[in-house]
DNA sequence: GTAGAAATACTCGGATAGGGCGTGTCCGAGTCCAGTGGG
DNA sequence: CCCACTGGACTCGGACACGCCCTATCCGAGTATTTCTAC
């Protein structure tokens, strides 16, 4: 069970969007730049930000993405959700009305199998955690590591 | 981000074997059977499960696997750490120190990219929530939806 | 000099190939059981 | 009658194809800017 990698791009994209502060879009080819990542498969990621209301893009000339509202406002989840979608990572197949289950009255079966209820008390558990933890905290994090960095990354983009 | 179905398999039969209650060692076949799975890909999940000391194998005729502990011992953790593997789900690449970060102090990555942590916070919830419930637990909700079950499956597998 | 329109350059958006991992399958090594022959 | 041996059947274990999703890329639709021309 992997996540895609894009969730961690989408991530460091939105902190870099709030740090450089600009006030005009910032096109998919500055923002791969900063991450020396591909710019055509970037773009799709940022699309589906777009797509969950966490970016808003502006297409033609000087266009480019934008975030829709502050870090403070845009949860862990909200990126996890956009870029993997929402479906649970564990998916019952309902075995147990197979083979050996077939004789068992349908009454057994009107609740939810019981592992796929353990199975999605834990991941409950791991969207509530996602949930708690903003965008602003996480800036906050990285601030705390490195005060200069907001700095560091509008200086390196002015020349750039 | 999807779960392997592997895990859903691994679990029913963990508890499969319990109700079954026999001495004998249960073969993949007869295993099988009482879920409609093809024998030879859930043979490959009950290895995995030997491999992690949640069951045990005996070769040979009248050969098959037994759980290697009871139910009460088997966390809903161990299983999915013994289908999916011990690696988390979200892997950071360290994509700060590319591009815009280059130019950071060497002091600036000596902690985890607060990103990661963030994720790993919630795959730490995950894992706890998982590791509090055993099969024991997951057994008696099944039970509670369906007390004959037991006896049914016995029933079932006397026939078959 | 100014206003309008066309040409241009730039950017998003979706449609299109390639690679890695999960899914599914097969055959060989090892073991137990049963039958048989000899003592 | 008992025991040892041999043949056979059964089961786990690892090695081998297939298909799907993630990764990566490209080209077309659309818009702001710029420039040129006409008034």
């Amino acid at each position: 069970m992997r996540m895609s990698e894009g969730v961690e791009w989408a991530a460091h994209c939105c902190l870099l969007l709030d740090w450089m502060g600009e006030d005009r879009p910032v096109s998919t080819t500055r923002l791969a730049a900063g991450f020396e990542l591909p710019p055509p498969y970037l773009n799709k990621q940022l699309q589906a930000l777009v797509k969950a209301g966490i970016a808003t893009s502006t297409p033609g000339a000087r266009g480019g993405f934008r975030l829709a509202r502050p870090l403070e406002k845009i949860t862990m989840m909200d990126i996890v959700a956009a870029i993997e979608g929402p479906e649970d990572a564990f998916q019952c197949t309902e075995i147990r009305r197979r083979g050996a289950g077939t004789e068992s009255p349908a009454s057994a079966f009107e609740g939810r199998c019981s592992v796929s209820t353990a199975m999605r008390k834990a991941e409950l558990a791991w969207r509530k955690a996602l949930a708690e933890q903003t965008l602003a905290d996480v800036r906050a994090g990285a601030e705390r590591a490195s005060p200069r960095l907001p700095q560091l990354i509008r200086a390196w983009y002015a020349r750039h």
